[in-house]
This record gives structure tokens, sequence and C-alpha cells, in this order.
DNA sequence: TTGTACAATGTAAGCGATTACTGAAACCGC
DNA sequence: GCGGTTTCAGTAATCGCTTACATTGTACAA
């Protein structure tokens, strides 16, 4: 600012940029003019689209560096139909779970130009009444979507419209031929009681998650299905709601423990969960995993940083995103997906259910 | 699919649509056709710009919503200049950090009616050399600059193309008006450090952040003064680098302890690290805060959930972002703007650190 | 009654790329 | 040397909006 030195080009050009403020910008014309060719060769240059002999190359690229041109993404959105950007919608959530969804699609995307276009919000969208998603197949090449919040109606209004979609943790809309990418709920559920069943533990607690959400209702039916495979009655009353949060799920299990109730596991439906029935127990001064074994799901950060750390199901967070986002790709391409993606977890034992704690 | 029930609309509309495929789709044209207006006028419905009268809107409004029209986002960026997206760049992080601060951003920008667009990746950008930004001045009416990875000349180059830019947790390049939105990083860190000295501690350890990172360097400012002014020395072998991050933190207390170095306290540079600390501190049987009191920095959401629960200097983190949105939305609207935004910090102290556990 | 001001709307020129179409030159085998 | 390909590059239409400008209509003061 004020400085100009004549001689330094640099500073020269930023005094031309300021002087000509935010039109006027270098665009594929002056590319052209400068390499002394057509805006079409310019074009065909930047998206390796057509022939375009090597020497001719050189130059278009001499060119675009020189002038630092970079293209305008709405002109090329409306003249190329093409954005690539891609979409998710998904609920606001502050969890490490996000983040590492967040960061696996990204990556997936990144190294093929792709940008993530982020909706992100706790209040209902819908293409019928409602105010309509920011996103869909005007501004984005695909959608990834990831949240309770959109109801099926809308879902199949853009899938009709020829919109690519993939489903992350969340089953299709019925009758639709949407890829969905998803845990194998059922079976970490499963192995995870099982193990607590294993190791002797015989009235467990499942704390649910949100009302409707399928991750829940999948684990659900996995701790059902390992209470019958080992003959054990299923008790109504020790089927709590957690909501996936921490506070909740110790409500939970305080007011399960004031209620005189009697239980000596805890699966919880996911680590936040977990981390709130452990502070229940430590508060209450109850031995864990002594007196009552707890096991999560996801193995979030939190996890093994906890203590007594948390035995937990693992789930491949990360990959689930990236995979949701290379299926996207596809989809975009036109090449044939898998359509149901459904990603193993891993049982990992800590302290808080080992055996040699329990009596 | 399959089923076509003639006199119900909705049916027929899926046909109609399916038919056409992924073309022909309803434009302002066919808006303004169904309403009996031009596409200025419909255009303005859509805008609030410019008079139409109450009638005119309400039959705009109805041929919208009974043909689901959503505009092009292309065309209208291409346009009018104007995108409706803010773009960020930050790295890719995995943190409950990174989610809060997202959390943040979007909803301070959602009820204007933008969509965040971000570039997340942990490779260097840069407009001279290398790959340019996907972000900038043509797809983004904004940008919010949360990274190290994009060097102070992109940075100017963007600015001085009239980019509105926000920093988030990072100062400007020397010279460029550009807001800055941060936590009072030192201050916190001076009330962290002070509170352990008050409480007894002589030598403290620092683990500061990655390479090059601001809130690291800040906050060893303020550890500094915090020693100095209790005339305490500052041992440089003391400070050691726990990048954020709780494996290297934890390696780095336990190289501590090997040299045998004698130390009563850890300020970590973050949460994470404090964990790290704490994980090397139980390994080695070492009472936490017995022998070694230990504060963190922006309480994240597992500080309160370890054991013993963490003391630290509890960050505005959400807030944050949501300034930082907030700001970038008045500059793209040319309001004036507070251009150094720095956040109070404030000292939580849990068991951590607390004097009774001290000898 | 006429002129002026303003409200309401239409007309049409862009915005900055992509790409279908077309033409010119170079290369090929016979 | 000649029709037939191929390669390379230019012309110009097009994408779906926004908006400057033009136009019409109406109210109101002079």
């Amino acid at each position: 600012m004020g400085t100009l030195y004549i001689f330094c080009p640099f500073q020269t050009f930023w005094f031309m940029t300021i002087k000509r403020s935010h039109h006027q910008r270098v665009k594929i014309d002056d590319v052209a003019r400068e390499a002394g060719v057509s805006t079409a060769t310019v074009s065909r240059v930047i998206n390796g689209t057509g022939t375009v002999s090597p020497t001719t190359q050189q130059r278009v690229h001499h060119a675009i560096r020189s002038l630092r041109f970079v293209a305008h993404g709405s002109a090329r959105g409306l003249a190329g139909s093409k954005t690539n950007t891609i979409g998710i919608v998904m609920p606001a959530l502050t969890t490490f779970f996000f983040a590492a969804l967040i960061k696996g699609i990204n990556e997936s995307i990144e190294e093929q130009g792709y940008t993530l276009l982020m909706y992100s919000s706790n209040s209902p969208a819908s293409m019928i009444g409602g105010k309509p998603l920011p996103l869909g197949d005007h501004n984005t090449d695909g959608l990834i979507v990831f949240t309770d919040f959109l109801d099926d109606y809308s879902i199949q209004y853009m899938f009709e419209q020829g919109l690519p979609i993939v489903m992350l943790h969340r089953t299709a809309p019925a009758g639709l031929d949407i890829p969905v990418v998803a845990f194998h709920n059922e079976k970490g559920a499963f192995e995870a009681v099982n193990h607590l069943i294993e190791n002797g533990r015989r009235r467990i607690v499942f704390l649910k998650g949100p009302e409707g959400n399928e991750d829940s209702r999948q684990r659900e039916l996995g701790y059902r299905r390992a209470l019958a495979s080992a003959d054990l009655p299923v008790d109504e009353n020790l089927i709590r709601r957690g909501k996936f949060a921490t506070t909740p799920a110790k409500q939970a299990i305080e007011t399960l423990l004031q209620e005189g109730a009697h239980f000596d596991a805890i699966f919880a439906g996911d680590d936040n969960a977990a981390v709130g029935a452990l502070e229940a127990c430590r508060d209450m001064d109850i031995s864990v995993p002594g007196q009552i074994a707890i096991v999560g799901f996801n193995d979030d950060y939190m996890a093994r940083h906890v203590s007594p750390a948390l035995s937990t199901v693992s789930a491949p967070i990360y990959e689930s995103g990236f995979k949701a986002g290379t299926t996207l790709l596809k989809l975009i391409a036109g090449q044939p997906v898998n359509n149901a993606i459904r990603l193993e977890t891993k049982l990992v034992v800590r302290d808080s259910s080992r055996r040699n704690g329990h009596g």
C-alpha cells in the first residue's frame, strides 16, 4: 500500500489489479489472445478434451500461468453443465464422527478435482412445502445424503431428475436404486453383546440412539439376536434411550439405578453414550468392569482415553466417508457401482469389559 | 416404478420428469410463462429486487411452487456475479475442534442463504507455482482462511483482487487490512500457567503445537510471560513439541521422563496433547495431579471425560467459527467490520491440576 | 388538461465458459 | 498425384439467469 516500485513487476501487477478492481478479470479470451489461439483451444487444453498439438499446449499453459488465469466456476458450470462439486446433506453434529467422515469424503474426491459443497442443518428441508435444499442438481454433480432431515419424497424427486445420489448411514427410499454405504451394525452389535454374554453378563442394558435413527435400530436388532441366540430373555425395561450423547445416556443410567433395576452390563448405542454410562457409574461408585461392564460403538477418539478404557465396536468412519465419495464419483462417471456397501466393524476389547474385573 | 395412476398429479409428474430425463429441466422461462409474466419479473420476485406488485408476486410464487423451480446456481453465479457461497480453506483435521468450528460457520451463514464450500487438504496450495486453490473469487463470494498451507502471497493476491477474506486463527499477511478472528491465546496461556504457579508448581513443561502454528506461538508467549512475572526462569529444555496431538505429546513426556528431567507440571498446547501427557503419566505410574499437574487448552469434548478430568483453558471454538462467518458476510455486504476480533478464553480448573492433590 | 414522478413490467444484452460444427493442412497407400 | 483419413484449430451457438434500459400506466400537482 502506498509504495510502488516501477521496475518491480510484481508491484506493478498489484497496482494494475487494484486499479481495475473486481471487474475486468482475466478470462479465457485474454489467455487465448496471449497464446495466439482461439478460446476453444484454450478450453481444450484446460479440460484435456479434443486434440491439441504439444507446441500449442505449451503456449497455452504458459499464457495461463503468466496471466494467473483460473476458470470461472459458474461459467463452466453453465456451459459444461458440470460443477465439479458434490454436495452433502447432514445433521449439524459436533463430534469426532462427523469430522472423520468429512475428511474421508474430502480426500476421496479431492484428487479428482471435486470440491465438497456442504449443507449442514438441523432443521428439516424438503422439496415439498418446506424450503428446498440449496443443493441439488443445479449446484452439484452429485449428492451424499447423511441425515434424517430430508424426506424420502425429496430424495426420490432428485433421484428421478437424474441426480447421482449416495446414501450414507441411511437406507434409500423404498424401490429406488440408490447405493447405500453403511456399517454392518447388526453384526457389530451382535458381537459386542455376545462378548458380554461370554464373559458371564446376563442382564444387559441397551442405550438406543435418537428417535428414528437407523444405525441404532440395526444395533438393537443385533442386541436382540445375541440375547436370543444365548437363550436369554429380552427385558424391555433395560432398553433405554441414550440419544448417542453423553448427558442423556448418563441420565438414563442414573434413572435405571434409582429405579433399582438390576443389570450387570451396558451396551451403549455409541461411544458418547458409553462415556455417559461410564460417568454415571463413576458418580455412583459402581466399579467398571467389576460390577458393570460397558461396551460402546464407533471407537471414537476418546474411547481409548477415558478410564477405564472403553471396549467398543470399532467402526470405519473415515472409510465410510471415503467409500461414499468414490461411489458417488463412479455414479457420476456412469460406471457401475455396488449398490449396498456394508463395512465390517471390529470388536475392540479394552478395560471396560474385561473378564478379570468381573466377580 | 411401474405403477402409474393417471389421475394422480404427482405420479404423472414423476413420469414426465423421467421421460425428459436430465435435460429440459424447468427453468425461469417456464415459470414466467406459467405465471404470465416476463423472466425479469420472476427474477425480481426471487431476489427481492425491484418493485413487483403483490398480486404478481403471488402468481409467481405459485408458479414456482407448482413447477418446483429451483434456480440454476451456476447461471445465477454467472449472470449476477454472486454465488451465495463462501469458501473455507483449512487443514484436514479430524478433531472436535474442527467439527465445532464448521458448525459455527455454517450456522452463521445459513440463514442468509449462503452455503459453505469447503476445501480441505493437507498439501500446500498456492497461486504461484503450485496448483491454484479451487476456491477463490470465481466460485465464492468470500473466503475464510484457516490453514497454514496457503502462503501470504496467495492471500495478498486474492485480497487485492477484491475478494472478501477473513483469517481464522491466523494473522493476516503484513500490511493487509484483513480481519482476523482468533482466541486471546497469550492471555489464556498466561492465566493457565499462572494458576499452576499459584498452586506451587515451579518447573512447568510446555508442549508446543506443530511447527509454525500461530496459536502455539502465542500460547508460548503467555507461558513465558507468566514465568517471568513470577520471577521464575525459563528452562528451554522443558519446552517440547507435542504437535497438538496425543501420541507425539505422550512421547515427548516419556522422553523427558527418561532423560530424568525434573518437572512438577505440564502446560499442554492443546487438549489432545494434554491427554497424551496424562497417558504418559498414567503409564509411568505418576500421580496426576499429585506429582504432576496438567493443564490443557481448548476444552475439547473429552477434557471433562478423561480421568482425572482435565483442567484446561476453555476456548470458544464454535463462536470463533460463527464470528468468522458473520464478519465475512458483513465484508461481502460492504459493511464496516472490526478488524481484530479476539475472543476471550476462560480457565476451567478440574481435577488434573487441583491443589489438594499436591504435596 | 397537461406534465411529472413513480410504480410495474417487459426487452434484450450480457456473464464466461464449453462444444458442435466446420475447415484447412498433413499424411496415407496405391 | 489423388481420394480418404486424421489431426489440429477456429467460429459461433448455447447454457439459464440478472439487470440496464425502455416502456406503459396511473396518480397527482399545477
